[in-house]
RNA sequence: GCCCGAGUGGCGGAAUUGGUAUACGCGCACGACUUAAAAUCGUGUCUCGUAAGGGAUGUGGGUUCGACCCCCACCUCGGGCACCA
């Protein structure tokens, strides 16, 4: 028999199975029903290498294997379409980014459909599409028009909250908002004027205005990404392209309370089956601390400096303090400090250094505040008061207390000559008069010495004494600090979600209505930067003349809400109907790279927390089961990239081996979630299998096969179904390899069973297996028939192989009944001509038996 | 620096989670078929040793009747965070 010819073979069935939309998403409402997403991809201009289809196969064969299990599948496909490289590619070939978008999706949709995916193309969205693009303004306009609510611990209408003002002012509320909110009654509010209003209400909502520091390119008239800096051999900062300065500037922003959610977003990890190395980075990203903040009282002023610590076991050695250069208490007392002028320059200094300068941990900068102390309020001892850009201003209060346990504080005092102290008992043999650092003290279970009524305590039993101690004498409160900060919600740049708000001349900002969305992105000749840094859309005077915002959504939040759309993907009148919601409820499994831990997956997150709060979905989780791909290298271990020049394309492979050696391929190579070098040297002994799976057919009578290959293919099934569930495809690979081996040896094997292997092979290779399939005489398609069960009779074997050691080493094997008696086994064991030499004028210590596995004689 | 994860043949990897280490595949060697080659099929393939037997899962120790698996220290690689008080 020949070998099968996949070109003509896949092409034949794609065709088929498109017209006959065998992939189509039921309309049913059934309970049997999967939602298996893939993370969807940013059509580039390169298109697709073969490292990409890897997550793309493996969510395929499991939603492949579901729908065969007879659940209703929602599988589908679309495109992430907005951002930078989008809009780079478009200036690069000067062609508009939409143009470069849909040529780019022609390409990716080709190198999809050649895979052989059982996506429902259907469904397919893209997200700069207006009618995607109109409910991701009205979920931002819901976030917009909503505060946080920590009594009730969820997010509201802000119209509720104006009804509080209006009622009772703000002086009971409960928020998560911005700081510097003045307290004013009811009567208060009522009388302040409508741009008053909104400034206030703009510190409470979910959506905010606000400014944040830019990496800022003058010559390029831009700002900058990231990844659009790099360092020129002096170190300094410059843009990718051009090579010019880059520095730091002002700019009015939108932003996301996502920090509203940091406590919700972190408890949530608990209920989800994603994989512990995701969660561990999003906790990290979160960066939950508990501590205090502690008043050190300002000497001879009416005023404290507050402190966030979460080792308040050491204030007892608290010798100085240390604040953020942006700390308002320099501004409001610069009358008092009587080294201003240095202060200032310092501060200036530290102004113009880009972040990426500003990490050199060894060299502490800073300067004294001359003529400001503070007092120790554990001890009442005077306390020095600095100024270093170590100490952040976006963390904590802003400042901290400084003492010989903490190694920035120490290179701190040892730069500076400031007297340390230690609270923590120092190890012997460390001399900490020389003033080293005493990490090891630095520990949960240092003892506590020089701290009064809480010595020899240890440090975790000290702590919450010493809160206690200074709350009931209101210098300190116990708080919880988290690192996550806001989203930045705005780009200046073109290609992107415009921001549906309008400002207006009297300076207040209005929304659009739900019926003027989407506010679509005007048509410009030029989408070059203007020159400001602010997005093109400042040179659009139709534009601006509306007084539309000029900032557009950043990347991310298209792709932040897209898997509800595809449960509804047409709908002109919501986000997704009710209906779908209510059957859908969330993605069940979501498959994809791991490189979007602290990105999408949060934000995906928070947005679902959100329109849970409000009651739009049903479930506070959107992913419920995460899987990740591991990456495909290029054969030299690195990075499959173009400046590489060790790209793989698929279509090259897919044209020599076929789409189905290439999806076995991929998957037998290695665990789903491990990082792998591409061979195509391997790549033959996938199609080989497949091949050998193709010939078998010979072999096939309609009889019963034999009780071994019997055996043998229970158990494949078995296998195969377990680990597919799993993730676990390379296992599945090689144990359907096994089996082929084993009916090769025989004479022939019986169409029901050879069917059945087809039918779990058919999720790896849907293409060849459908032509042995149909060519067996079956009518319907194989992947829409039903998996098959393996028989938990015929897979019991009636002997079983015994290991026999003798002090751990194994000597011998034995052949006994699939429940034989211990006793009898072990004097098996002991009677093996094998064995009785390595026992020979040896006293028998032990016997262990481990039922089913090994005899260990210990002697 | 801190926090995770991983180290098994020439290569990708498997090991029922403490119970016969190296399944499956690639590669390689030899053989069959062939005028020949490709393809295919068969046999072999951790290492030392003629053998009996010994040694090997990054290194060194420990726990155990028994360790790739658990504990301690170290080395190497990968990932995350990065002055977070």
């Amino acid at each position: 028999m020949k070998n099968y010819d996949h070109k003509k073979i896949e092409k034949k069935w794609q065709g088929i199975w498109d017209k006959n939309e065998t992939y189509k998403t039921s309309n049913s409402t059934k309970d049997k029903k999967m939602y298996v997403l893939d993370m969807f991809p940013y059509p580039s201009g390169v298109g697709l290498h073969v490292g990409h289809p890897r997550g793309y196969i493996g969510s395929d064969v499991y939603a492949r294997m579901k729908r065969m299990e007879g659940y209703n599948i929602l599988h589908p496909m679309g495109y992430d379409a907005f951002g930078l490289p989008a809009e780079q590619y478009a200036l690069e070939h000067k062609i508009h980014p939409k143009k470069a978008v849909d040529e780019n999706v022609k390409t990716f949709e080709r190198q999809l459909s050649m895979i052989g995916l059982s996506y429902d193309w259907s469904r397919k969205i893209n997200t700069t599409d207006p009618k995607y693009y109109k409910w991701t303004q009205w979920i931002f306009l819901q976030i917009y028009n909503s505060w946080y609510d920590k009594t009730k611990d969820k997010a509201r209408p802000i119209l509720e909250l104006e009804n509080i003002f209006e009622k009772s002012g703000n002086l009971k509320v409960n928020a998560v908002c911005n700081i510097n909110t003045d307290n004013f009654t009811s009567k208060q509010w009522c009388n302040f004027s409508k741009k008053e209003k909104n400034e206030i209400l703009m510190k409470y909502r979910l959506a905010y205005e606000g400014y944040s520091e830019v990496n800022w390119c003058k010559e390029m008239g831009t700002v900058l990404a990231n990844d659009e800096i790099v360092q020129d051999s002096n170190g300094n900062s410059v843009s990718e392209r051009g090579g010019y300065p880059v520095e730091k500037k002002l700019m009015r922003q939108w932003f996301m309370r996502i920090t509203a959610y940091a406590e919700k977003l972190l408890v949530g990890l608990d209920d989800l089956e994603w994989s512990d190395h995701i969660k561990e980075i999003q906790k990290n990203w979160i960066g939950k601390s508990e501590g205090s903040i502690v008043k050190f009282p300002v000497n001879n002023m009416d005023t404290n400096i507050e402190v966030f610590t979460t080792r308040i076991d050491t204030i007892f050695s608290g010798t100085f303090l240390v604040l953020a250069p942006e700390h308002v208490f320099i501004q409001k007392n610069k009358n008092i400090i009587s080294n201003i002028s240095l202060v200032e320059k310092y501060l200036e200094e530290v102004k113009n250094k880009l972040d990426t300068e500003r990490t050199d941990e060894s060299n502490k900068t800073g300067v004294e505040l001359k003529g400001v102390s503070v007092i120790n309020p554990a001890n009442g001892k005077e306390m020095s008061v600095w100024v270093s850009d170590f100490v952040l201003g976006s963390y904590g209060t802003g400042a901290v207390f400084a003492d010989a346990h903490d190694k920035r504080d120490f290179d701190m005092a040892k730069k500076y000559n400031i007297p340390l102290a230690v609270s923590i008992r120092p190890e012997d043999d460390i001399l900490f008069e020389k003033v080293k650092r005493l990490e090891e003290c630095f520990s949960d279970e240092g003892i506590l010495f020089n701290s009064g009524e809480f010595d020899g305590l240890t440090s975790k039993e000290a702590r919450p004494k010493i809160i206690e101690w200074l709350a009931s004498k209101n210098f300190a409160i116990k708080t919880t600090k988290y690192k996550m900060r806001d989203a930045v919600f705005a780009r200046q740049r073109y290609w992107g979600e415009p921001i549906p708000l309008k400002h207006n001349t009297d300076g207040t900002i209005s929304e659009l209505k739900g019926k003027d969305l989407p506010l679509e992105l005007p048509n410009v000749k030029s989408y070059e930067s203007i020159g400001t840094g602010e997005s093109p859309l400042a040179g659009v005077k139709s534009w601006v003349k509306e007084g539309y915002e000029t900032n557009t959504m950043p990347g991310w939040a298209g792709s932040s809400w897209y898997f509800l759309r595809y449960m509804d993907p047409q709908n002109p009148k919501n986000f997704a109907s009710k209906k779908a919601i209510d059957y859908w409820k969330n993605v069940d499994v979501y498959v994809g790279g791991q490189e979007h831990a602290t990105g999408h997956l949060l934000y995906s997150r928070f947005w679902n927390n959100f329109l849970y709060d409000m009651g739009y979905v049903l479930t506070k989780e959107p992913f419920k089961r995460l899987k990740n791909q591991g990456m495909i290298l290029a054969t030299d271990g690195r990075k499959m990239s173009k400046r590489w020049g060790n790209v793989i394309n698929p279509d090259d492979i897919v044209n020599n081996y076929g789409a189905d050696t290439l999806r076995v391929y991929e998957m037998f190579m290695g665990p789903f979630d491990q990082s792998l070098p591409w061979s195509t040297e391997s790549i033959i002994g996938s199609r080989r299998f497949i091949d050998r799976a193709y010939r078998l057919q010979e072999k096939v009578i309609n009889k019963k096969s034999s009780k071994d290959l019997e055996k043998n293919l229970h158990k494949v099934i078995k296998k195969v179904t377990n680990d597919i569930e799993n993730f676990a495809f390379n296992t599945a690979v090689s144990s359907m390899m096994i089996f082929i081996n084993e009916a090769e040896k025989e004479e022939f094997i019986g169409e029901k069973d050879f069917k059945m292997f087809l039918q779990i092979l058919a999720p790896f290779a849907p293409h060849i297996t459908e032509e042995i399939w149909v060519g067996l005489g079956e009518k319907k398609t194989i992947h829409r028939s039903s998996w098959p069960k393996y028989d938990k009779k015929k897979i019991i074997d009636e002997t079983i192989k015994i290991a026999i050691q003798v002090n751990g080493k194994v000597r011998s094997e034995i052949i006994v009944g699939n429940d034989e008696e211990e006793e009898i086994v072990k004097n098996l064991a002991l009677k093996d001509e094998n064995v009785v030499p390595w026992l020979e004028n040896k006293e028998i210590k032990r016997i262990i038996y481990v039922k089913g596995r090994i005899v260990n004689i210990v002697v």
